[in-house]
DNA sequence: ACTAAATTTGCAATAATGTTGCAACTTTTA
DNA sequence: TAAAAGTTGCAACATTATTGCAAATTTAGT
């Protein structure tokens, strides 16, 4: 299949998933990828390989187990994106800048940049922040 | 119709935009909201008022005037949202963190923080930033 | 105020996207 | 290797978004 048969085995492994065709090619797209999917961008590589409902599933399975994690867009879809650092330890994956290049349009997780606090006006209790940049990427500059 | 209706018109017009019910009543939505809105709570509110597509497109005139702008999701909806103090100008929409309240699920503007700039890798060059901030908000505390 | 031009709306059709239940199949467990 | 557990594909359905066009409304000019 490619060089990452035997890791995309491991991660399934580790979450206890069943190790199947579909997870499998899924997990090895974001692999070779580095940057984040999209469902569309999934199907396109697949193809008529496994349903559309079937890659509905996966990802979704894959965001439960914390294998992948969602970008937030303004474009009305969702981004799947597998953060090279910690998709081993399967959890905190929530802490870093997204940047999508204007050029590529690849949406890359900086694993190594992490999000700032803001000051938020009185009353106001923060939980959880998201923080993307758009630019031009390091392969397009 | 409501006490922001002389509002709504000098808005239109200062946007070239001819001055219809649909658009003065999504228009005074958002006034009233103070928060985001995607097209779904849209819908809710005005009902049977006026056709879908109509809007869908008042939605997408109104971002191009730079009446509303949009707001990152990760659920695969749009969010749009008027912001009180920039909408004057008709720009500059794009420069302040938007904060989701996991009690009343609101988006809020908030105009006065700023996004912090970040220092990137090696050959990222920014553009522009986004940044969401989730948690309880000064109404829900 | 009235009319022509420009703009906007609603309808109908169509496309794209996402969800659910269930039977068949594959993977895992022991 | 067989039973149990988990996964997949199909079909049907639901929701969300887009397009063209004719009718209606708004605007601008007189």
């Amino acid at each position: 299949m490619d060089q990452h048969f035997t890791m995309t085995d491991d991660i399934l492994k580790k979450n206890k998933l069943s190790v199947t065709d579909g997870r499998k090619k899924i997990l090895s797209l974001f692999l070779a990828r580095d940057g984040a999917l999209a469902h569309a961008d999934i199907e396109k590589f697949t193809g008529e390989m496994f349903d559309r409902v079937t890659v509905y599933r996966t990802l979704q399975t894959f965001v439960e187990k914390g294998i992948v994690h969602l970008i937030p867009t303004t474009d009305n879809s969702i981004l799947y994106a597998l953060c090279k650092e910690n998709c081993e330890e399967g959890h905190h994956h929530d802490n870093h800048v997204h940047f999508i290049c204007d050029v590529c349009t690849k949406t890359i997780c900086l694993d190594d940049v992490t999000i700032p606090k803001v000051k938020l006006p009185k009353g106001f209790t923060p939980n959880h922040s998201e923080m993307m940049v758009n630019g031009v990427c390091s392969d397009c500059k």
